[in-house]
DNA sequence: TCAATTAGTCAGAAAAAGTTGACCATGAAT
DNA sequence: ATTCATGGTCAACTTTTTCTGACTAATTGA
């Protein structure tokens, strides 16, 4: 955690960019382009994740906001994470990044 | 430590997001567009760093091909680093992230 | 000669990030 | 009743990253 008393002064990207780059992040954006993500079916798609590391990515996506997590309370009751308006604003980002 | 026999066959932004997120490293980059930039000055000019970490990210920098080191082999003998092609090619996309 | 500045290195400690395996609740199928 | 799948949580452990303090070596100034 940070210190409360200094948001951050001096650099602006830094942030962004640990909010971006913890573990299997970019798969998961990568993957969430496609349309919306299942856990298990996300764990089963990036090789060689766990359980702990992806919910807890998942769960920072979604504290972030560039992820929404929607239960579908339909009759097997299951849960989507898909990209915000701000998660599909960082996808050219990416893009760019990829092509650097 | 990775497998050495598996490059990245998924995800490219990956390692370069790694590159460019380590401790310090957007700072370095935001006051490298100013010119180039010297070993201690830069010490003092970001708040909280130490010799150590910089050092490693300079180098680290170096080595990725972001930042060109120069000694300066004048009467007191000094060293600059000064962003490179490749580094210049970055700063746009910072740019973009800091008004994400 | 003594102190200061530059540009670091090194070993070890501490902190942060990631991984593992066990466990849990719900609901569906057998 | 047992097993399977979903979607997790938790504690403990390992790995990676970052930080600290001591030290080096060359040069300059008093």
């Amino acid at each position: 955690m940070n210190s409360p008393h200094k948001a951050d002064p001096a650099c602006p990207a830094e942030a962004l960019l640990k909010q971006l780059s913890g573990k299997w992040k970019p798969q998961i954006f990568r993957l969430a382009v496609n349309g919306p993500l299942r856990f298990n079916a996300l764990l089963r798609a990036i090789e060689g994740t766990n359980k702990q590391s992806l919910a807890s990515s998942l769960n920072e996506l979604v504290e972030a906001g560039y992820l929404d997590k929607v239960v579908i309370s339909q009759k097997p009751l299951h849960i989507e994470y898909s990209l915000s308006e701000k998660g599909r604003a960082v996808v050219p980002l990416f893009m760019q990044l990829e092509l650097l």
